[in-house]
RNA sequence: GGGCCCGUAGUCUAGUCUGGAUAAGACGUGGGACUUCGGAUCCCAAGAUCGGGGGUUCAAAUCCCCCCGGGUCCGCCA
């Protein structure tokens, strides 16, 4: 809705200087002005006007401003120095805004575009660490988003089941004689096994030739037990990692595995169609050259055992991707950008589309980074029954009248929120180190957004708010209170923030909105009365609002938004 | 060595794409606010040569170049 004001100023803007016979710039831009004194909205196209004109901005800004035609929206417009500044008819608009929240405020209709994102796609050769999380959460959160945005949006766990790591714990299921601790979880336990055959494997570098002929046989082999036991290996861990996610809101419409692509022959076709293009060279192992793309190191397609390599059964899945969806976004650690690099140029002989790719950084501990294979990691099972606690023991000193179930309740919830806000709320290009205080912190936090809701639900229940009862636009009182027009202002921004979170594939621009909201609804509580007020009715209507905006902006960060708390 | 990313108060960050007015928040620190709807709240204060240096521009945290510091990649691993 802030969008439609903003639109509303630069067609005035545009049309005034059109009428003053100046050529219009290519883009009008307008900003934020540095304090609420000066407006609600800015323009500087005078300078951008000054130079063709050769003429002081000051004076052009004034014709503009002398010439200007507004819509009723705006109150007002203002020169100030060089400047255009626009005033919003508050009245008016309020009342606009209020009476257009509906309880899916911020969805968009259906843009017919099918999208597929990946993410997660973590091997499945031990349980999911913090480092993984961030891949989690920003690609569930960023589904949702487009989800809300108009997208159809499909996403998909890439399982990878063929690689070494896998063949490592097979290896360690048929060899090792592993007892699995049945009271620890399952994920847990496999990623015990896979650290005994790493430590077996620094003992006897021998045992990769082992482990290579198991891969060799899944491979190529039609054995059906040896398929049986990576089939088994992989999917108990994988329930696990499900469980996992499931925790922290996360899941998968669909898992695809990755020995699909060998199984169903489109591996070798790829390799056919890249040898009948010529682009291809043979050494021991067949590859592809990249200099010629920029790239100095080539893509190597199958080992010199003739098996297939990660970057090959990945190549598959994308063209099978491509072929399924009009755009495809895939959530990477920044450490694949050469692989994608490569990736891209060989879809791109094979005349398939390249995924577009939300690249984030490292979590690492303050010793170190973090390792599967070393076993040196925590793990989001321990991060997650940390972060409960803590929303806990925070509960038995604020709300020691609530019961143990609606205290644990809750404190999932808080926990989980603290969590997936916590990596949201960063730009996904920052290297992140590990602190717990930093990453489960409920003051100013998620727990700050949830807590502006849950008293948004106490305050409409207590003053028997009824949401079904409708009130027409011109009842709704004037509420000009500074918070009360902030508030009003952020509520219409919304939709804009969906729009360019949705644009710019980023989730931290709506998680900085959430607790902007919530901080603006919180100013709003402590300076305004509503119960008892004499414009309560349109006040509650401004709660309802609020509470609506919240709980919509909470849900797209995969993060619940409790009655109480 | 080469490629990519990051560097903004004591700490963590937003702003960089698309240059624009006094660099915006939070944590921490120091003060303050409950006879009105929930104090996981709110208000006030101190704290920044935006890593350094050049350049472009009427205007640079933002664009360009060089340098410094940190991360990461450069596997017949995934």
């Amino acid at each position: 809705m802030y969008r439609n004001l903003e639109q509303m100023a630069i067609k005035a803007l545009k049309k005034t200087i059109n009428k003053l016979g100046y050529e219009e710039p290519s883009e009008i831009k307008l900003e934020q002005p540095p304090n609420p004194e000066l407006g609600d909205l800015a323009s500087a196209v005078s300078f951008q006007l000054a130079k063709q004109l050769k003429r002081s901005p000051m004076e052009i800004a004034a014709e503009i401003v002398n010439e200007i035609k507004l819509s009723e929206l705006f109150e007002k417009v203002e020169l100030k120095g060089p400047y255009i500044n626009f005033y919003v008819n508050y009245n008016k608009f309020s009342r606009m805004v209020l009476k257009s929240i509906k309880t899916d405020y911020g969805q968009f209709k259906p843009n017919n575009t099918k999208i597929i994102v990946e993410h997660t796609s973590a091997n499945p050769n031990g349980p999911l660490h913090i480092g993984h999380i961030r891949n989690s959460i920003i690609g569930d959160s960023i589904s949702r988003i487009l989800g809300f945005a108009g997208y159809e949006v499909e996403t998909q766990y890439y399982v990878n089941d063929m690689g070494r790591q896998i063949a490592m714990v097979v290896w360690g299921f048929l060899n090792l004689d592993f007892e699995m601790d049945k009271s620890e979880k399952i994920d847990h336990e496999i990623g015990k096994l896979y650290f005994q055959v790493n430590e077996k494997l620094r003992a006897d570098p021998e045992l990769k030739n082992e482990i290579d002929s198991l891969l060799k046989q899944y491979e190529y082999g039609n054995e059906g037990k040896l398929e049986k036991s990576f089939e088994n290996a992989v999917n108990q861990c994988l329930e696990g990692v499900k469980y996992t996610l499931k925790k922290i809101n996360v899941s998968h419409d669909t898992y695809v595995w990755e020995s699909k692509f060998v199984k169903d022959g489109s591996v070798a076709s790829i390799l056919q169609t890249l040898k009948e293009k010529n682009v291809t060279k043979t050494n021991e192992v067949l590859y592809l050259p990249l200099e010629d793309y920029g790239i100095e190191k080539e893509l190597v397609l199958t080992r010199s055992d003739g098996t297939s390599l990660y970057s090959t059964r990945d190549l598959a899945y994308h063209v099978y991707k491509s072929k399924n969806c009009d755009e495809l976004i895939d959530v990477l650690g920044s450490d694949h950008k050469l692989a994608i690099d490569q990736l891209s140029i060989a879809l791109d002989i094979l005349d398939s589309r390249s995924p577009e790719v939300i690249f984030y950084e490292f979590i690492t501990l303050p010793e170190g980074s973090m390792s599967t294979r070393r076993g040196v990691f925590i793990s989001v099972d321990e991060m997650v029954e940390e972060a409960v606690q803590r929303a806990f023991g925070q509960l038995e000193i604020k709300r020691p009248d609530l019961t143990e179930e609606e205290k644990i309740d809750i404190a999932k919830k808080v926990g989980i929120g603290a969590i997936r806000y916590f990596i949201a709320k960063l730009s996904p290009e920052k290297h992140i180190v590990f602190k717990w205080d930093e990453a489960l912190s409920f003051e100013r936090g998620c727990a700050s957004i949830q807590y502006a809701h849950a008293r948004s639900c106490k305050l409409l229940k207590k003053c028997g708010y009824d949401e079904s009862k409708s009130i027409a636009e011109s009842e709704i009182e004037i509420l000009d209170h500074p918070t009360e027009i902030d508030l009003i202002k952020t509520l219409s921004k919304f939709t804009s923030v969906i729009e360019e979170s949705a644009r710019l594939r980023r989730v931290h621009l709506l998680a900085q909105y959430a607790l902007d909201l919530a901080g603006a609804f919180n100013k709003f509580y402590k300076s305004v009365q509503v119960k008892g007020s004499n414009k309560e009715v349109s006040r509650l209507l401004l709660v309802d609002r609020t509470r609506i905006t919240i709980r919509n902006a909470l849900y797209l960060l995969g993060i619940d938004a409790p009655n109480s708390m």
